[in-house]
DNA sequence: ATGTCC
C-alpha cells in the first residue's frame, strides 16, 4: 500500500525492499508531496515489479510523470547488468523511440500571429496525421530497409534536411546494430505507408513561442530568445514500432519460461541480455528507433516547407534550425559509474528522457559544454519546457529525467468530462489555434486530462536531474 | 501508443 512508501526528501519517495516479495533493489519515485497525491497504486506496484527483475542495478526509478504502463511504468528508468541482467520490450514500450524535436526560428510571436490560422492550415495539409494515416513518402522494399539502418540519415540522402540536423539528433539520428532481417512481414507492411506521418493520441506538431527564460546564457547557446517562435514535433515509430513490440513480446514470453526467469507480472516478459532472443529484440528495436528518427526528420522537413510557403522566405532566412531531438522510449547500452566502478549497462527509458551532463562524449560538440538539451512536451493548452542534463542525473538516474506531463484522466474519463464542451473553442479563446484529424482526440488530449507540466518539471529541476532553460507556450497545434 | 479485436 502507498503508506508503505518512505519519503527520503522533498523530491524523492522510496519504495522499500519489503514493499513486495522478490524485490532485489528498492524503488525510487521522484515526486513532491503534491504529485504524490496523484500517484496510481498500480504504477507504484509496477516500480516494485521491475525491481524483481534479474541484474537490475542500483534501484528501480520513476520520474514525476509516472503512470501505468504495460508491465513497466511510463516514466520509468531501469538499468541492467550485461552479464546477469535482462532486456524487456515492456521497459521500452509499444511506441519504440517515441520522441521530441524542437525547431527554432528567427520569427517573433507578433510576426506570426497575423498568419497563424493560415500556417496551422498549411501544416495540417503538409503533415499527414491521424490513426492509420498514410504518408506522402512512397517506399519500395529496399527504401524501407535503408530507413531501418540509416534512420534520419536516409531522409538527408533524399533531400529532406542536412547534416546539421542529424548532428543535433540523439545518436546522430541513427543507432548502430539494427537488423532488418529480424523484422516481420507484418511490421514491414504497416511501416511502408506510415513513414512521414504524425499518428494520433498525444502526438502533435505545435507552433510555440518562448515566453520565459530561466537561464539566459544557456538559452542563448541553444539559439533561443524571448517571444521567439519555435516548433515542437512529438511522434514515434507508428504502426511499425508497435508491431515490432507485439512480435517480440511473444518471443520474450517464451524466452522467460525457457531461461527460468520468474515473472511477477507476465507483462514483464524478458530474456537474459546475452540470449539470442534479447539480442534479436535489441536489433529489431534499433530498426524501429531508426524508423522513428526518419519519421521526425521527414515531418520537420515539411514543417520548414510550410513556413517557407506561408512567409514566402527560405528556411535559412527564417533560421529554422533544429535545436535537438530526444528519444524517450528506448533501451541503450551505456557506461555508468556504479559505486566507483565503470560498468556497461543496458538502460531502459520508458517515458524518460536522457539527460547527459556537460562534457559527455555522446553529446554533439556544439552542446558539449552545456549538457544535453532535454525537451519536455506538455499538454496542448499549457506549456512545454527546455532543460539541460546534469552531473546529478548521471549519478542518480543513469543520466535520465522526465518526459512529459503524464495523464491524470484515462482517455475514457477525459471524453466523458469533455461532453458538451467545445475544446477547440476553449483553446481558441486562449489564442491557441488547433486542428485535429480524430473526432475524439481533442477531448482525450485536453489540459484537464494531464498533470500540471510545470509541477512535473519543477520536481526534476529541484531534484537536480536537469535544469530549466526556457518555457514554451502553444500558439497553434496539429493533432492526430 | 495502436489498421484502439483476426
Amino acid at each position: 500500500m502507498i503508506d508503505k512508501l518512505r519519503r527520503i526528501d522533498e523530491t524523492r519517495l522510496e519504495v522499500p525492499l519489503d514493499y513486495k516479495k522478490g524485490m532485489r533493489v528498492p524503488g525510487i519515485i521522484y515526486v513532491d508531496s503534491l504529485l504524490e497525491k496523484e500517484l496510481e497504486l498500480q504504477a507504484v506496484d509496477q516500480v516494485a515489479n521491475v525491481a524483481t527483475l534479474p541484474g537490475i542495478v542500483n534501484c528501480s526509478t520513476a520520474m514525476p510523470d509516472i503512470h501505468n504502463g504495460y508491465g513497466f511504468p511510463i516514466g520509468g528508468v531501469a538499468a541492467f547488468d550485461l552479464k546477469e541482467g535482462i532486456i524487456s520490450p515492456g521497459g521500452v514500450g509499444y511506441d519504440i523511440n517515441c520522441g521530441v524535436r524542437l525547431l527554432r526560428s528567427n520569427l517573433r510571436k507578433d510576426e506570426v500571429i497575423p498568419r497563424l490560422k493560415d500556417l496551422v492550415d498549411v501544416l495540417y495539409r503538409e503533415v499527414p496525421s491521424g490513426v492509420g494515416s498514410k504518408g506522402k513518402v512512397r517506399l519500395g522494399p529496399d527504401d524501407e530497409k535503408r530507413i531501418l539502418i540509416k534512420g534520419a540519415v536516409w531522409a538527408l540522402e533524399n533531400n529532406m534536411g542536412d547534416p546539421s540536423d542529424t548532428e543535433r539528433t540523439e545518436s546522430g539520428g541513427h543507432i548502430e546494430g539494427a537488423d532488418p532481417s529480424l523484422i516481420s512481414g507484418k511490421a514491414y507492411e504497416r511501416g511502408r505507408s506510415q513513414q512521414g506521418t504524425l499518428g494520433s493520441g498525444n502526438h502533435f506538431l505545435e507552433v510555440q513561442y518562448v515566453d520565459e527564460i530561466y537561464d539566459e546564457q544557456a538559452a542563448n547557446a541553444l539559439g533561443l530568445f524571448t517571444n521567439q517562435v519555435t516548433v515542437m514535433i512529438h511522434t514515434g515509430s507508428r504502426g511499425f514500432g508497435h508491431q515490432v513490440c507485439t512480435d517480440f513480446l511473444e518471443v520474450m514470453e517464451r524466452a522467460a519460461a525457457k531461461y527460468g526467469i520468474e515473472l511477477y507480472d507476465r507483462e514483464l516478459a524478458c530474456a537474459p541480455f546475452h540470449s539470442s532472443e534479447a539480442q534479436d529484440y535489441l536489433a529489431a528495436m534499433r530498426a524501429a528507433a531508426n524508423y522513428a528518427w526518419a519519421n521526425r526528420q521527414c515531418i520537420m522537413h515539411w514543417t520548414r516547407e510550410a513556413f517557407m510557403k506561408v512567409f514566402s522566405s527560405s528556411p535559412r532566412a527564417l533560421g529554422m534550425s533544429l535545436v535537438y531531438d530526444v528519444a524517450h522510449n528506448i533501451a541503450k547500452i551505456e557506461e555508468h559509474m556504479i559505486k566507483g566502478e565503470r560498468r556497461k549497462l543496458v538502460v531502459h527509458r520508458k517515458g524518460a528522457t536522457r539527460a547527459f551532463p556537460p562534457g559527455h562524449s555522446e553529446l554533439p560538440v556544439i552542446y558539449r559544454h552545456l549538457g544535453q538539451p532535454v525537451l519536455i512536451p506538455g499538454d496542448m493548452g499549457r506549456a512545454s519546457f527546455v532543460l539541460l542534463g546534469t552531473e546529478k542525473a548521471m549519478q542518480e538516474t543513469f543520466g535520465s529525467t522526465c518526459h512529459g506531463a503524464g495523464r491524470v484522466l484515462s482517455r475514457h474519463q477525459a471524453i466523458k468530462m469533455a461532453r458538451g464542451r467545445k475544446i477547440w473553442r476553449e483553446l481558441e479563446d486562449r489564442g491557441i489555434i488547433v486542428r485535429s484529424a480524430g473526432r475524439e482526440t481533442l477531448a482525450e488530449e485536453m489540459s484537464d486530462a494531464y498533470k500540471d507540466i510545470s509541477a512535473v518539471v519543477d520536481v526534476v529541476h529541484k531534484a537536480g536531474l536537469s535544469k530549466k532553460v526556457a518555457r514554451l507556450r502553444p500558439m497553434g497545434v496539429v493533432k492526430g
